[in-house]
DNA sequence: ATGCCCACGATTTTT
DNA sequence: TCGTGGGCAT
C-alpha cells in the first residue's frame, strides 16, 4: 500500500493506527513488525504516540531508522561478513581522516584530490550498492576514487569499522547473499511500513525489499513533492514508480491538510505546481482567512536580520506568543550568524540547530575516540586521535612506526599496549610516552565488564591523564571543556536508565554494564543528529536549515534569504532536477507554518567577509505572485524596526511593489554590469550574471554559463556584451 | 616533536 | 571569516 500524504495531512497519525491496529486487532505479534522511518526523533514520535494508543503492547516492535535497523542486524551477524561483532561506526570526520591518511601514503595531494569530492562519490557507489569490486569509472577522476574505495574499504574492514552508508549496503547484501538470514528476517517481518518513502534511496529500496520478500506487506507513506535528499543518494523514482513496481498495490491520496491556513497553503502549491516530475495532488483546509503571506524586501542582510527579530518581537507581544512559536528557516547554515548576533543583541532567546553539534565538538570527540579504543582495539583512527592527548611525544613519524609494527605481527592496539617496549624504532620519550598510554588504558580494561559506560568514561579520562591535558588550555576554553565532559557522562548514565526502561530500540537485551553497554552506548551516540535532541517545551526561537525543518511545524515561520544564487542554490541553477529539489525545498520550508508565513530577502549580502553585493529575489517569489504577497516596504527611517501595525488585511500594505525597478535602483549606476542580467562571454557562451562585487579597483562578477557553470571574471577585462532578455 | 606563522581556499543540505 | 596545511625555527 502506498499512502501519498501532503505536507500537513497527518502520515504520523496514519503510521501509528496502523501499527495500533496490526498489534491490537489482527494480533501480530510486534516482534514481527518493522516501522522504519528517517530520523531517530520520527521513531521516538511514533513509538511514543503508539504507546499512548495501545500502551505495553509495542514492546519488542522494530521502530526505527534504516541506519538504526541496519547497525541491529549487522551486529547480530558481524561475523557472517567477516566484521567482529564491536565493530565501530565511522562519522563523516572519521571518514575524512581516513582518506586523507590513505591520501598521504600514496603521496596524492588533498587539493587535488579533495577528500569530500572523493568520499561523496564512494557514498554515492554505496547507495547504489556498487562495492569496490563493481565500481566501473567513467573519468579521470573516477578511475581514482576506484582505487581509493579499495584502499578505503580495505582499511575499514581492518580497523573493523563501517561507515553510515555500509549499515545499509551491507545489511542489504547480508540479507541477499546468505538467503539463510534473509528468509529468516523476510518470514519474520509479516509487515514492513516505512515512513518519509520519498526519500529512500537504492540500498534502502532494496533493503525494503528484502524485508518483505515473503509476507509482501510493505506500508510505504511518503511525499513526492517533500523529496529533498536527492543530494544524499534518495532516488525519488522509487515513490514515482511505486505502482508499477508493485502492480497489486493500493493508492490512497491524503489531501487534507490540517495544520496550515488557506493562504499559506495557497502560496505553496503555486511554488510546487512549476515541479514537472509530481503526483498531482492539491492540498485543502478547513483553515479558512488565515493571514496573507508576507513578503519583505530588505535593503541589506544586516537590516533583513533586524527586520525578522523585531517582527518576532512585535508579534510575541501582540499575540501573546511563547518564543517557542518561531522559527526562521535558511538554507545555509552560514546564514545563522547574522541572526544569531541580532537575537543575541535584542535578548530573543533562540537555539541553532544542527549547525556545530554536540558530538562534534574537540573534547567529546576525544573521549569518545576514547571510548572506541576500548570498544574496539582495530580503531586506528581513534588511536591515533587520542594517544598524544596530552602530549606524550608521539607524533605521526611515531604513530607511523607503531601502527606498521601492529600490522606487521597482526596484533590490535590493546596488544601492542600491553608490550610497549616492543615496539621497534622508538626513541625513549617515545617508549615512556607510549608505556604510559598503555598502563592508563589497561587499567581500565581490566574491569570494563563490572562497570558502566560512564563509569568506563570517567575511569578512562583519569586513567590517560585527559583532565591534565585540559589544564594547559586557555581556562575558558579548559572550563567549557569540563563542562560539555560531564554533560557526555551524564548522557551516559542516563543512556543506561534509557535502556532498563526499553526505550532504546534494539537494546532490550542489553547488561546495563560492561562491554556490550559500551557498544550501544557508542551506537546510540554515533547515530544521533541534533534535530533529534530538538525540544519543543524549550521557549525559545528556533533557527534551522530548511532541510533539517523537514517533519517540524510552528505557529510562526520566517523564510530568509530568498535571493538567487543563495535560495535556489547557485549549484542547482544549472540542472532542472537539482533545481526542482530546490522548489522542493521551498514547498518543504513554507508548509512548516501554521498560522503565519513570513518571506524575506536582501537587497545586498556579502559572503565570507567580502564586501556586500547586490542581489536577485528569488524566482520563488515570483512564482508565488504578487497577487498572493503581502509585500512591506522598507522604509527609510524605520526600515529595521516595526512592520506597519495593521498589516492583517494587508490593507496598508503595497501589494505590488515594484520589485524590478527597486533592483535597478540598488546597484550603483558607475557600475557597468548588474547581477541578473544576461551576458554573452566570447569564449564561455551565454550566461547569466548573480553576483557584483566591487574589490578596490575592479568589479568581479560571477556568472552562471550555460555550458561552463559558475564563473567568476574581472569585468573590465572579460570579453563580455549584453544579450537582451 | 612541537609550536608558530603565513597563505590559501572554501563554504549546501546530513542519516 | 575561519580552519587548515605547509614551512620553518626551536
Amino acid at each position: 500500500m502506498l499512502v501519498l500524504a501532503g505536507a500537513g495531512s497527518g502520515k504520523t497519525r496514519v503510521l501509528t493506527h496502523r501499527l495500533a491496529y496490526l498489534i491490537h486487532r489482527r494480533e501480530v505479534h510486534p516482534n514481527d513488525i518493522l516501522a522504519i522511518t528517517f530520523t531517530n526523533k520520527a521513531a521516538r514520535e511514533m513509538r511514543e504516540r503508539c504507546e499512548a494508543l495501545i500502551g505495553d503492547s509495542i514492546r519488542g516492535m522494530w521502530i526505527g531508522t534504516f541506519h538504526g535497523i541496519g547497525l541491529r542486524i549487522l551486529r547480530l551477524n558481524a561475523e557472517r561478513l567477516g566484521y567482529s561483532s564491536s565493530f565501530a561506526i565511522f562519522d563523516r570526520a572519521d571518514q575524512q581522516r581516513l582518506i586523507k591518511d590513505i591520501l598521504k601514503e600514496q603521496n596524492l595531494s588533498e587539493k587535488q584530490w579533495q577528500p569530500n569530492a572523493i568520499l561523496d562519490r564512494i557514498s554515492r557507489a554505496k547507495n547504489d550498492l556498487l562495492g569496490p569490486a563493481d565500481f566501473k569509472p567513467g573519468d579521470y577522476f573516477e578511475q581514482k576514487v576506484a582505487d581509493l574505495y579499495v584502499d578505503y574499504q580495505k582499511r575499514l574492514f581492518e580497523y573493523n569499522a563501517m561507515d553510515f552508508d555500509d549499515l545499509i549496503r551491507l545489511t542489504t547484501h547480508l540479507l541477499l547473499a546468505h538467503p539463510d538470514i534473509g528468509t529468516h528476517y523476510a518470514e519474520k517481518f509479516q509487515h514492513v511500513l516505512v515512513d518519509e518513502y520519498q526519500d529512500t534511496n537504492h540500498a534502502q529500496y532494496r533493503l525494503i525489499k528484502a524485508f518483505s520478500k515473503i509476507h509482501r506487506n510493505i506500508f510505504a507513506v511518503g511525499d513526492s513533492d517533500q523529496s529533498i535528499y536527492g543530494w544524499r543518494g534518495a532516488d525519488i523514482g522509487n515513490i514515482l514508480r511505486f505502482e508499477s513496481d508493485f502492480p497489486e498495490a493500493d493508492i490512497y491520496k491524503l489531501e487534507q491538510n490540517y495544520r496550515s491556513t488557506s493562504p499559506i497553503l495557497e502560496a505553496a502549491h503555486r511554488i510546487i505546481r512549476h515541479n514537472a516530475a509530481r503526483q498531482e495532488k492539491e492540498l485543502w483546509t478547513r483553515r479558512d482567512g488565515g493571514d496573507p503571506v508576507i513578503f519583505y524586501h530588505a535593503p541589506s542582510a544586516e537590516m533583513e536580520a533586524r527586520f525578522v527579530v523585531s517582527y518576532i518581537e512585535q508579534l510575541a507581544r501582540e499575540e501573546n506568543r511563547p518564543w517557542s512559536d518561531f522559527a526562521i528557516l535558511y538554507r545555509t547554515h552560514a546564514q545563522s550568524r547574522l541572526l544569531e548576533m541580532t537575537c543575541h543583541e535584542r535578548s530573543v532567546p533562540f537555539r541553532i540547530l544542527g549547525s556545530v553539534g554536540f558530538y562534534d565538538r574537540t573534547e567529546v570527540r576525544d573521549a569518545l575516540s576514547l571510548l572506541r579504543v576500548i570498544a574496539n582495539p582495530q580503531d586506528w583512527v581513534s588511536v591515533r586521535r587520542i594517544i598524544n592527548r596530552p602530549k606524550r611525544g608521539i607524533g605521526p613519524a611515531s604513530l607511523d612506526k607503531i601502527q606498521q609494527f601492529a600490522e606487521a605481527n597482526g596484533l590490535n592496539i590493546h596488544e601492542v599496549l600491553a608490550n610497549p617496549e616492543s615496539v621497534p624504532g622508538l626513541n625513549k620519550p617515545q617508549r615512556l610516552g607510549l608505556a604510559r598510554f598503555g598502563q592508563g588504558l589497561i587499567s581500565v580494561l581490566q574491569d570494563v565488564q563490572q562497570r558502566s559506560p560512564a563509569e568506563i568514561l570517567e575511569a578512562a579520562l583519569d586513567a590517560v591523564d585527559y583532565w591534565t591535558y585540559l589544564d594547559e588550555l586557555e581556562p575558558i576554553t579548559s572550563f567549557s571543556r569540563r563542562d560539555n565532559l560531564r554533560e557526555l557522562i551524564a548522557s551516559a548514565q542516563q543512556f543506561v536508565v534509557d535502556v532498563r526502561r526499553g526505550l532504546i530500540p534494539g537494546a532490550e537485551d542489553i547488561e546495563s554494564q560492561g562491554q556490550g553497554a559500551l557498544l550501544a552506548f557508542l551506537n546510540g551516540v554515533a547515530l544521533v543528529t541534533d534535530v533529534d535532541t530538538y525540544e519543543e517545551s524549550e521557549n525559545q526561537v528556533t533557527l534551522l536549515t530548511l532541510h533539517s525543518a523537514k517533519g517540524l511545524e510552528f505557529p510562526v515561520v520566517f523564510m530568509v534569504g530568498l535571493e538567487e544564487g543563495l535560495f535556489p542554490h547557485a549549484r542547482s541553477l544549472l540542472e532542472s532536477t537539482a533545481l526542482e529539489e530546490e522548489r522542493r525545498l521551498c514547498y518543504v520550508g513554507m508548509t512548516r507554518a501554521e498560522d503565519r508565513l513570513i518571506m524575506t530577502s536582501a537587497a545586498s549580502r556579502s559572503y565570507y567577509g567580502e564586501y556586500p553585493s547586490p542581489t536577485v529575489i528569488s524566482r520563488f517569489i515570483d512564482e508565488i505572485g504578487e497577487d498572493m504577497l503581502a509585500e512591506l516596504e522598507p522604509r527609510e527611517s524605520e526600515s529595521c524596526l516595526m512592520p506597519p501595525a495593521d498589516h492583517k488585511l494587508g490593507a496598508s500594505l503595497n501589494r505590488s511593489a515594484p520589485k524590478k525597478e527597486k533592483q535597478k535602483e540598488m546597484s550603483a549606476p558607475k557600475v557597468k554590469w548588474q547581477a541578473g542580467e544576461k551576458v554573452r562571454h566570447r569564449v564561455w557562451g551565454e550566461g547569466r550574471i548573480v553576483g557584483c562585487q566591487r574589490r578596490e579597483d575592479d568589479v568581479e562578477l560571477t556568472i552562471v554559463f550555460d555550458s561552463e557553470g559558475l564563473k567568476t571574471v574581472v569585468a573590465d577585462y572579460a570579453p563580455l556584451e549584453q544579450v537582451k532578455d
